[in-house]
DNA sequence: GCCAACGTTGGC
DNA sequence: GCCAACGTTGGC
């Protein structure tokens, strides 16, 4: 183990569910531009995520919040480590928060890629009746993070739900 | 649009 | 450090 190793060299991947309103930013805006920053993330818990958890490859499930059928959608990649958050600085932002500056960034946000629409939405109906998914945070009473973990088996379960014709 | 649950703010 | 008031989230 070199030192240099512990970051640059392959890891298992970390998942991770992203929530998004659609008539903000949808999977099929990412799918335009292929690649986005998520930002406007103000949140400490959601910011840590992406600031200390979260690396490159990482999958990242696209959450539909807000909306007639909430649910994962599709899935995108993290497509770097996080880096600040400009927006936040940026007075006519959507979401200005002036104690953020260039010199002391508050916010940050990464990269989120594009991979993949789900043919069938997993929705949140979906994922509250199925008792394997009964400790994912998404699905507990009141659980707001817009950033969440997730177990590799309920990310691999969801995954191959929603591709499923 | 309603409203419960939550995170943040600020007076004390 | 407590906690009431407030603004926000997000399912329904």
């Amino acid at each position: 183990m070199t030192a240099s190793s512990t970051r640059s060299t392959a890891h298992e991947p970390h998942y991770w569910l992203m929530k998004s309103e659609p008539s903000c930013f949808s999977i099929d805006d990412l799918k335009k531009a292929k690649i986005a920053p998520w930002d406007g993330v103000r949140n400490y818990q959601a910011r840590n995520y992406m600031r200390d958890d979260m690396r490159t490859g990482d999958i990242v499930l696209f959450y539909h919040s807000n909306c007639a059928e909430p649910g994962v959608v599709g899935v995108a990649s993290v497509a770097g480590e996080a880096y600040p958050d400009h927006t936040a600085w940026d007075p006519h932002s959507e979401h200005p928060d002036p104690r953020s500056t260039p010199e002391r960034p508050l916010w940050y946000m990464v990269d989120v890629a594009y991979v993949d629409t789900f043919a069938k939405p997993v929705t949140l109906r979906i994922l509250k009746a199925d008792p394997f998914f009964a400790n994912m945070l998404v699905v507990q009473r009141g659980q707001r993070l817009s950033i969440q973990p997730v177990e590799k088996r309920h990310a691999k379960r969801i995954i191959s739900l929603g591709m499923r014709k």
